[in-house]
RNA sequence: GGGGGAGUGUCCCGAGCGGCAAAGGGGGCGGACUGUAAAUCCGCUGGCGUACGCCUUCGUAGGUUCGAGUCCUACCUCCCCCA
């Protein structure tokens, strides 16, 4: 059982999968609090569910009293991480990533604290230390210290080696780059461990090697488990995209939604991994059998919409579905569009207006779920490819388009 | 540099004698059943059009053919072997 509150957490919670040494780590955050960080990835606009365990573990890490530090890698995007990939994907524009990047930080303001104190959350780009660096020097002074007789021992390249599949040189590198991040950290805020997804594994290893041989301090990698739901599906992947955190691309309503949406066998999982919630609650929660487990669901979806929107806006979120799904009443906080006053009293086709509304990607889709009789117009489905939607529609001022069971869009005039 | 193999429906995998909007999976979505779950069964899974229909797709660009994913040429990318 480990001292430190921290590693206690993390174990109880569920977030551990490796750890480079459980008890050096243990004695270290017994003894105060260690800097500790993970790398984010500028190739989307946002971070979606997949990378929410990550900022959980910076979370969790900071309320047991110690410091989490989120990277932006701005500069490792611009080389790509190989890890899990068969091949490389395009390169991104200079502009799309510092793009990226601004979208991509927002998010740490909600579940991280950057006061100044030593907990203090820190913010840092690895592009101001690797942009400038100059290929010579950089072998000189890292390269030396780098051994590739160890690092075609990680798992990684070894499976490929044996393979005999293609490794190239700059997937090798974005090893070696990743290394001198932590290194880099370990430096300039004493930051002693590496956090990330169990797939990180060799790269965080390849900094720990990269710490003791350049500033012989001993550094610490903890990696996660890879969470997929209980059906072997990887997590955050709907037909719609990744469930985004950025409420522009996923309103708090999805995001509640897709929470609530839980498989029964992982809720006890996700509570314990995506809430703050104590873990006599979440036990009780799990124990509850048969269409009760709702209610765990409920829970899990306000309470992790809350830590990302907001306690109003997950309040708001859990009533609307309540209205929604239990009541059967509509809800002025499901998704809504607008339309032109005189385009609707004109009449407006029902496909275009479901395409409009973003349930429909084209009108060949909407024609074909009318035809599977997926849409629906204020709870009656639609038979008609050919009907129109107009302001004799509106039912106290707006127009309840439906997709399946739980898709909703209200139209309104305006 | 030489030799061999491969790139298919923009989610993935994967069939494809010259007549193909292109087999089959997986995934996803919808319907039924349920508890906004899982499992199961059924349907859908290029764009436009009310419609006989039109348009765009098989790495890229040309060519042969009434007609090309399918044949020819060049090029690009990837993999393997040899140098």
């Amino acid at each position: 059982m480990p001292k430190s509150d921290f590693l206690r957490v993390f174990e109880e919670r569920g977030f551990i999968h490796q750890c480079s040494d459980l008890e050096g780590l243990d004695a270290l955050a017994a003894s105060g609090p260690v800097s500790g960080y993970i790398g984010f990835d500028c190739t989307a606009p946002s971070l979606h569910v997949g990378s929410l365990l990550q900022i959980m573990m910076l979370r969790w890490m900071q309320k047991t009293g110690h410091r989490p530090i989120a990277l932006m890698g701005s500069g490792t995007t611009r080389v790509g991480d190989p890890s899990g990939k068969d091949e490389s994907r395009k390169v991104l524009s200079e502009a799309d990533i510092e793009a990226n990047k601004n979208g991509i930080r927002t998010v740490f303001d909600r579940f991280l604290d950057f006061g100044s104190g030593p907990t203090g959350a820190l913010m840092v780009d690895n592009a101001d230390w690797l942009l400038g660096l100059n290929y010579i020097s950089f072998l000189r002074d890292v390269g030396r210290h780098v051994s590739v007789n160890q690092m075609i021992q990680r798992d990684s390249v070894r499976m490929r080696l044996e393979r005999e599949q293609h490794l190239s040189f700059l997937e090798f590198n974005y090893m070696v780059l990743q290394g001198y991040d932590f290194v880099e950290l370990a430096r300039r805020f004493g930051c002693r461990l590496q956090l990330g997804g169990s797939d990180q594994w060799g790269n965080i290893i390849s900094g720990i090697d990269l710490g003791r041989r350049m500033e012989n301090v001993e550094l610490f990698a903890l990696t996660s488990p890879l969470i997929t739901t209980a059906s072997g599906a990887k997590m955050g992947k709907t037909a719609a995209g990744a469930v985004w955190l950025n409420a522009d691309l996923v309103s708090p309503y999805e995001y509640w939604q897709f929470w609530r949406n839980t498989e029964d066998a992982d809720v006890g999982r996700f509570l314990r991994l995506f809430t703050d919630l104590p873990l006599d609650e979440i036990a009780r929660l799990e124990a509850l059998g048969g269409a009760e487990i709702n209610e765990a669901k409920k829970v899990l979806a306000t309470e992790a919409t809350a830590l990302l929107h907001g306690r109003a806006a997950a309040g708001e979120a859990s009533e609307a579905a309540r209205r929604t799904f239990e009541e059967g009443t509509r809800a002025d906080a499901l998704p809504t569009i607008t339309v032109a006053e005189a385009d609707l009293a004109a009449g407006i086709g029902v496909l275009g207006l479901f395409v409009q509304a973003g349930l429909m990607s084209s009108n060949g889709e909407a024609r074909r779920a009318i035809r599977g009789g997926g849409l629906r117009i204020n709870d009656t489905a639609v038979t008609d490819e050919k009907a129109v939607v107009s302001a004799v529609d509106l039912a106290e001022g707006a127009i309840k388009l439906s997709h399946g069971r739980k898709k909703h869009v209200l139209v309104r005039a305006g």
